[in-house]
DNA sequence: CCGAAGTGCATGCCACGGCATACAGTCTAG
DNA sequence: CTAGACTGTATGCCGTGGCATGCACTTCGG
């Protein structure tokens, strides 16, 4: 009973690998741009897809509705976000980045793209990278195909 | 410049599968057991590690030490762990699990690799994970060797 | 058209983690 | 031995996310 099965320890290498990461990288963001990891994933989206709307950000990252509106306020707040009205549905808002929004977002790209590869290049060999790739990029199809781990509100 | 580096896909998809696979995980375990992951996830160390610090579960885990602190303030609030001073240091006590606590760990570690076993199967094909454990075993190992995302607290 | 059901989002309350700080206990130089 | 540096943990304040709710708008059945 004290076995960990095979799924066991996919999880957790998984966990931890991504926790550390990912405060590694929020680390960086913020110190060098004042943003958190999560703002970061926000403006990087919105500038790869353009006018979306708050529920397309929030399935996008798995975090639940209103707390992507509240991070949209935080960004907008700070003028790097603007919210527009959606032509084909009221009840929404279409999101864009602004100007200060897309120099903020390119200057981050650049330190995340060097963070990563600071923190990358010595872990993982580039054969052990390309073996990764299709296995989570399936993973990630297959749980996002399924509507898995979306919070509710 | 809009082009998407292997770092970032990779980064990308690991993030995603994580957040996805660590809240559908959570949202079972508190439905069945009212324990949140990271509860789980420290009750579950603790079965494997008895006497542990709070050091040592912040480490393990990559959360600040207050955090850790709180958390195991709340375990031992619900009669779950315990903290007996430590012999060889007076300034931190050890972590133990006390019976219900362990009757809790066995009920959810059960749970959890039910729920597990559902969300990765279908997702997941047993080569595809044997593929996949080492290289998320040695990325785990360089980040954790090297001290990466450890918070500061 | 109209009302009821459905959808998209904003907001309030709460739980939890980060960070700064405080403090008790330990270690080290002398 | 002892002063000062150091270490391990607890605690307070704050930011962020989850979930429940409310409201505006849309859609659908008649």
């Amino acid at each position: 009973m004290a076995c960990t099965s095979a799924n066991e320890q996919l999880f957790d290498h998984l966990v931890r690998c991504e926790t550390r990461l990912y405060n590694a990288v929020g680390e960086r963001l913020k110190a060098d741009h004042g943003i958190v990891a999560s703002q970061f994933e926000f403006l990087r989206y919105l500038g790869r897809h353009p006018r979306s709307r708050v529920a397309d950000i929030a399935t996008t990252f798995a975090v639940g509705i209103g707390a992507t509106s509240k991070g949209i306020d935080r960004l907008e707040a700070r003028r790097w976000v603007r919210r527009v009205p959606n032509p084909e549905d009221r009840r929404s808002s279409l999101i864009e980045l602004t100007p200060a929004g897309r120099d903020l977002v390119a200057a981050a790209e650049q330190t995340f793209r060097e963070q990563l590869e600071t923190l990358l290049a010595p872990a993982i060999t580039d054969d052990q990278a390309r073996t990764l790739m299709p296995v989570l990029a399936a993973l990630r199809h297959a749980l996002e195909q399924r509507n898995i781990g979306l919070p509710t509100g």
